[in-house]
DNA sequence: TCTGGGGTCCTAGGACCC
DNA sequence: TCTGGGGTCCTAGGACCC
């Protein structure tokens, strides 16, 4: 049977959201994001402030200089999420394999439900019509039979488009179109393909699957697959994490230790909390630290013991940078991450068996004031510093909450 | 002009084992 | 006295996506 790919997403999506909290912002220069005197991204702009150059993952600093006159709104995550969510109910109503990929993007596979849906042309059409009805957003599908030519396609459609790639289509529509529009290239892999002469998915496909592998490795024979407009496999729902993590970027570079130290046990109480409410068990802590001039470095440290706790957490990643830092460079930004997750209860040392289960004890007594009061009502003794929980100076109102 | 935060996947070298 | 080949785990770094 014919497999039938929706790709839907939403236009701009969370200026918006905001539009319609604030309809006095329709048709003006909006962008969502950082605070503007501080260090960060834009995460979103509205079409008015596209035209001055202005696009996501742009440092918000340029985005004013490019566009002074903009509104700079600082997002609403917890608002986006209600749309989020409402759109998604849509989905359900339309096929029960939907597969959200982000807060505004989803993949429905409409394959067989052409006598529910006349074709899957007229659903998709109708899906579009219905989220506009019942959310006043607009959004833009593509559909074709793979997720790659979908999601290129809804990209293709914006704004409020409709694209559909007929089967066995897929190669000669992909094919005039620049390399960047691929996702997996990005701004590292295309001026390489391009000083191969390579500038179209065309190209790509044109220099065969052969030549591909022998530059590129396993790379390239994935970007040959994905240029014939194929999948490389059936898309699977990824239901456990793979790593957790937290990190914050300060206001202002800093070279104290104790400081570091602490923004690193409130970063390791928060990925703790999240472990435990999935009910995972890290064996690798690790450590991220960006020094001023922008250089990240990562060190991990694998456990014997496998943790969800706070303490063990914060005391391996201190380690971790006793040993990383000299403390000649300023610090930018420090992370925690816990990867190699694993579900269930470890506690292989009988002897700690006990103190452990009186931690834990203690943690979800932790974890309930917590849900009552919001993160910061419980602290670890070590981020806190004259009775004030030392978190991260910036984010205060994005960290903990919910 | 100066670069967020949360992730995934891939590569590559070295240790270690058989 | 010189030194294989395969497999797995650990660690570091980097590209990329939303």
């Amino acid at each position: 049977m014919l497999r039938q790919i929706l790709h839907v997403d939403m236009d701009a999506f969370f200026v918006s959201v905001e539009e319609l909290e604030d309809p006095s912002l329709k048709g003006k220069a909006v962008i969502v994001g950082a605070d503007p005197d501080g260090r960060g991204v834009v995460a979103a702009a509205s079409y008015e402030a596209r035209k001055f150059g202005v696009h996501s993952a742009m440092p918000i600093g340029i985005a004013r200089k490019l566009c002074p006159h903009a509104i700079f709104l600082r997002g609403r995550h917890s608002k986006y999420g209600e749309y989020s969510r409402k759109i998604h109910r849509i989905f359900e109503e339309f096929t029960p394999v939907v597969e959200m990929v982000s807060i505004d993007e989803a993949y429905l596979d409409f394959t067989g439900c052409e006598r529910l849906h006349g074709s899957a042309f007229r659903g998709a059409d109708r899906l579009a019509r219905i989220i506009k009805e019942r959310t006043d957003l607009n959004c833009s599908i593509g559909l074709s039979t793979s997720h790659l030519v979908s999601k290129i396609a809804s990209d293709q459609a914006k704004p409020h488009g409709l694209l559909y790639v007929l089967p066995g289509c897929e190669a000669k529509f992909l094919a005039p179109l620049p390399i960047r529009r691929m996702p997996g290239i990005g701004k590292v892999t295309e001026p390489e393909l391009r000083s191969l002469g390579i500038t179209t998915i065309g190209d790509l496909h044109l220099m065969g699957r052969e030549k591909l592998r022998l530059r590129f490795g396993k790379f390239g024979e994935w970007l040959y697959t994905k240029s014939c407009g194929r999948d490389i496999e059936a898309y699977q729902y990824e239901e456990e994490p793979k790593s957790i993590s937290h990190e914050t970027t300060y206001d202002t570079d800093i070279d104290n230790f104790e400081e570091v130290e602490r923004t690193l046990s409130y970063l390791a109480q928060l990925v703790a909390r999240r472990l435990r409410d999935h009910g995972l068990f890290a064996r690798t802590v690790g450590l991220k630290l960006r020094f001023a001039p922008f250089k990240t470095h990562t060190r991990d440290i694998s456990l014997d013991e496998p943790t969800n706790l706070d303490s063990v957490i914060f005391a391996n990643v201190v380690r971790l940078l006793e040993n990383a830092w000299n403390g000649r460079q300023k610090i930018r930004l420090v992370g925690v991450r816990t990867s190699n997750l694993e579900r269930g209860v470890f506690q292989r040392n009988l002897m700690d068996a006990a103190q452990h289960e009186k931690l834990d004890k203690a943690l979800q007594a932790a974890d309930k004031v917590r849900q009552k009061f919001g993160f910061d009502a419980v602290q670890l003794a070590r981020s806190v510093e004259s009775g004030k929980p030392a978190k991260p100076r910036k984010h205060r109102e994005f960290l903990g909450r919910e």
